[in-house]
DNA sequence: TGTACATCAGTGAACGCGCGTTCACTGATGTAC
DNA sequence: TGTACATCAGTGAACGCGCGTTCACTGATGTAC
């Protein structure tokens, strides 16, 4: 074992998502995420300042996975339904991430890096909603983007926690699509 | 200060609520909820078993007032809408509650007590959703519950985790009503 | 190419703390007669 | 009405634990000349 590690803020943010997969945000020490690196228990410390450095860092992260997997969405396909289906899809995949990022009583959440990357997801997603050309005629802009948001969002988290688990099947994709769908009405089905 | 509380069980769960309000239900200690019920910290053990207990009790009060909440709106109203609104006024009117419901990882989630209150106030929203008048013509009931539920429950929850301040004003009543509205879409407009 | 030195990354011992749970206990209450 | 006794509710000392953070340190790296 070099006394070098190579990336230690990485391997720490790895273990962090590890950790926070298998028990949740508020189960992190920083010991245990030291451990699970392969370093002695200060050594993070070095790289993130403290305990909530870490998980800011992973919320930024978040954010910005979360801004690319949206932006992303909106560009291929112009759809706030494919948006809302990222979102989740985002949120499944990164459950570890989505779960911190919403957690900010956790981490240093007036940090600018974390701050930047949150304004950067926020604005994909409203100036998203006023956007796209298969929403609702005649609704208003922000509450249909406040309603995408809390309907995907919703979905999401109802989901980590395991709340629906016996209302839909196994198909996640299909059954995040259907729900998306319910927001822009039965316009887009004509 | 008499040996005998009265009602030590009532005085720790709302010293639960209280302290999970002013720092979330992971910062909440057994040895801190009996300081503020007045009471030596092995007390609350007797009444609960351990601290999951606590919550456990928390959890089931909670679904069963959030089954009566919804139920009311339904019966007053019988409209989706009012429903959705009904479950947003819970959530932030008893945030602490809210909160650990949906944390089954801090309780015994598997308690038959709150297992048959959630089981009652699932039923409530389900059956809500495929009985009211309002949904829009042509809708998959299951879909539409599933999209009901995400919707109010994501606002919720991104309300309680103050995302949405800066989108929507003081008036919390009215934005959660303009939300829950565009579930049923255009229909109850006419 | 070689050497001196500054900088950086990780170590390991130590600190003080609050926690959940256990245990034998004691004070208070209520019930049987 | 009075007494004995069982039951219940709360006490306080003790346990062992893992935690976050600090600190002086040492091994490794890279840079100036």
């Amino acid at each position: 074992m070099p006394y070098h590690h190579g990336d230690l803020r990485r391997a720490v943010l790895d273990a962090a998502v590890t950790a926070i997969t298998e028990s949740g945000p508020s189960g992190v020490s920083l010991r245990d995420l030291a451990r699970r690196a392969g370093v002695s228990h200060a050594g993070p410390i070095h790289h993130f300042g403290d305990k909530a450095g870490v998980l800011t860092a992973l919320a930024a992260e978040g954010f910005t996975l979360l801004a690319d997997a949206v932006t992303d969405a909106q560009q291929r396909t112009g759809q706030l339904v494919e948006m809302g289906v990222a979102y989740i899809r985002f949120a499944v995949e990164h459950r570890a991430h989505f779960q911190v990022m919403f957690r900010p009583d956790l981490y240093h959440a007036d940090d600018p890096a974390v701050a930047a990357a949150r304004e950067r997801a926020s604005e994909a997603l409203v100036s998203g909603a006023g956007s796209v050309t298969d929403r609702r005629p005649g609704s208003d802009t922000d509450v249909l983007a406040v309603a995408a948001w809390s309907l995907v969002h919703g979905f999401a988290t109802l989901w980590l926690t395991g709340s629906l688990q016996a209302e839909i099947g196994p198909d996640l994709d299909a059954a995040a699509r259907a729900v998306a769908e319910t927001l822009v009405g039965p316009i887009t089905q004509g």
